[in-house]
DNA sequence: ACCTGAACACCGTTCAAGT
DNA sequence: ACCTGAACACCGTTCAAGT
């Protein structure tokens, strides 16, 4: 009666583990969006029913947890020069690529701070510029957490669709020469800034658009260290 | 039949409007918070039925988009001064101030760029300090933005129960403990940064962590500001 | 120990029908 | 023009029941 047609149950052939839950989670969020990504999705494509999953998974914001930690693994650090500087713009370049290389990968870590090994991993290699910088304890670590905040912050919008006319079909690139035009048409009596930046405001913002946001950080960072040092 | 119990429809003297809407919006968000913020709940605040909604607002998200406008409305700018430095560090503390004074208004925030008559005025107020710092229309762009993303990254990593375990009734203030507590057990020859500066990872983070970050980034633009003035 | 069936209390959205 | 009733296709989560 059966045997055919049986090709998810086929796949898993041994007890369900978090591990095959967080990376099916993983699949369904880079093949789907965030906005699929659910409990009776994730199942599915483990061959198995939603309710399975709360064997091995408290609460769905649990899973998301992990998977916030697991879009961490991929990160990859530069070798350690002497110059933090550069080491620390490499890093944050990586990381800001390696994020959204991933669909979504922003509206999953936003305003989480976990514990998870691949964070840790993750935080112990991010923080070694800092420390060589010469800045104190309370320093260094505040100076990770503004560029942290300031990546994520970064991947969040970059990633996002802006509003909700983008998800009506309309490109990223569309709503940017929307509003451009927009701005340039305001009355430059009531806008003088708007209007005069209106290019500058909603030019494709790639990674140039980052890096100077990060160099300016930098440099704040380098101005503080010198005078302690 | 009727005339008794009906506290809601009584409220409600005229035809509905987006701008009623948007306030409801605001007000379920305010009471409830960003998961409890549904189409149905706003239009049970309104005394009216889901289906209704659908006749001034297109989807669910383009109601977000409006209620992220409105949240800009509140943003104050103090007087400007001869001191762009100082103007920007204060325009920047109230635009965090205020949000972080909404409940979950860094979720509904995030990730959208929208040209509301709010966003307009913000943004018109807030470029100022970038134009008389001197930059260029690019680099004054760029820079507001970078501040732009910072100011929204903070606000979600402030307004966000960091994990799961949060909403099982956590405080932040635990969670930042146990986290602290954590960092600090580690193996220190495996983690050697993450342990020398646990406590300043994981001390509450208030107005201090923010200025820390913003005077950093106020410091980076002021470089590039002085090089090319 | 692990998974399923079936249900509960929700969602966003549509659309014919009412006024 | 504006609102409702009723439905559709989903959600997360629980829990008794199966193996």
């Amino acid at each position: 009666m059966a045997g055919w047609n049986v090709p998810l149950e086929a796949r898993r052939k041994r007890t369900l583990t978090r591990t095959d839950i967080v990376q099916a989670a993983a699949r369904v969020l880079q093949r789907d969006g965030y906005e699929a990504l659910t409990i009776r999705r994730v199942a599915e494509d483990l061959g198995v029913k939603s309710a399975s999953l709360y064997w091995h998974v408290e609460t769905k914001e649990a899973l998301e947890d992990l998977l916030a930690d697991e879009l961490l693994a991929g990160v990859v650090f530069g070798e350690t020069t002497d110059d933090w500087r550069a080491d620390l713009r490499n890093d944050s370049l990586h990381f800001v690529r390696s994020l959204l290389a991933k669909r979504d990968a922003g509206r999953v870590l936003a305003g989480r701070l976990l514990a998870g090994p691949n964070t840790l991993r993750w935080m112990e290699a991010g923080l070694g510029p800092f420390r060589r910088a010469g800045l104190n304890a309370r320093d260094a670590a505040f100076a990770a957490h503004a560029v942290h905040i300031y990546m994520i912050g970064f991947v969040i919008f970059q990633g996002s669709d802006l509003s909700a006319e983008a998800r009506a079909g309309k490109s990223r690139g569309e709503i940017l020469d929307e509003t451009r035009g927009l701005f340039g048409s305001l009355p430059p009596a009531d806008y003088p800034n708007v209007t005069a930046l209106a290019h500058g405001l909603t030019i494709a913002d790639g990674e140039g658009r980052f890096l100077f946001g990060l160099d300016r950080l930098i440099a704040g960072i380098a101005d503080l260290a010198d005078a302690g040092g």
